[in-house]
DNA sequence: ATGGTTGCTTAGCAA
């Protein structure tokens, strides 16, 4: 029988903001994985022995200012191991928003993602996004196995569904519920992937994020955009989701709240 | 009342 254990993912926006935070959460919830995004900072100031001392290992990328991602795990579960960053592909794309790590003790590989926000429907960024999206399939056809255990985890600026946001007229056609970006994330799914959340819970007005702006957290004018994806060896092991909501309340939250899966 | 939030980097961009 393989381990049970806990997979999270979070978008922190800035690590160096929200450390205290972290700390704080890690020690709470003690997650066996957590995937962690918009780090907005380089590698080389990400918090290695912080984080050690909380009980994890971690495997970064970062860049200056934007975007960055890590993968970190228990230190029981052994040291992270084939840590591959990016796409690995042959664009020339200076923007950290993939790592892929194995925990060695729970035998499951683990990409943190941060998928392109787009901007607006029709510029250079929304093209890079969809563009994103095609390259991240076709990393998982070339580099990973649909039999084997994997998690897709991180924030892929998609709702996947109108009951994924909280006003859909509103959000019609933008790059977060375009049906060109819905399509992209329907292909990384189709290569062999579920939604964890979707597997136990139908119900909508479940998200992942608030903006800042206008009271939209205590209104729970928010979007599920941040997801746990999973491939079938996986799936069946899903036991329970938890969308940490009191992670976004109080003073200097992150305006995402973590996503926490349960495999049994 | 023509706003609104945060973070990075320094007035403008990105989300």
């Amino acid at each position: 029988m393989p381990l049970p254990f806990v997979a999270a993912t979070w978008n922190v926006n800035s690590l160096r903001m929200r450390l205290e935070r972290l700390l704080l959460w890690l020690a709470e919830r003690r997650p066996d994985i957590l995937c962690l995004q918009e780090l907005k900072m380089e590698a080389s100031l990400f918090p290695t022995e912080q984080l050690r001392q909380a009980g994890y290992h971690a495997a970064v990328v970062g860049q200056k200012a934007y975007n960055g991602v890590a993968v970190l795990s228990r230190i029981e579960h052994g040291e992270l191991v084939d840590v591959v960053p990016g796409l690995q592909d042959d664009v020339d794309d200076p923007e950290a928003r993939l790592i892929a790590a194995t925990v060695p003790a729970l035998g499951v590989r683990v990409l943190s993602v941060y998928v392109p926000n787009g901007q607006v429907v029709g510029s250079d960024k929304f093209a890079y996004k969809l563009a994103w999206l095609r390259r991240l399939r076709r990393y998982l056809d070339q580099r990973c196995d649909p039999a084997a255990p994997l998690l897709v985890c991180g924030d892929f600026n998609i709702a996947p569904e109108d009951r994924d946001v909280h006003d859909p007229e509103l959000w019609k056609d933008t790059v977060i519920c375009h049906p060109e970006a819905r399509q992209g994330l329907d292909e990384v799914r189709a290569w062999g992937l579920d939604d964890a959340l979707r597997l136990v819970c139908p119900d909508g007005g479940l998200y992942t994020y608030w903006d800042y702006r206008q009271l939209a957290f205590p209104k729970n004018h928010g979007l599920r955009i941040d997801h746990v994806l999973c491939s079938r060896p996986l799936s069946q092991r899903v036991q329970e989701v938890l969308i940490d909501r009191q992670a976004r309340k109080g003073k200097h939250p992150s305006d995402h709240a973590p996503l926490l899966v349960t495999f049994r």
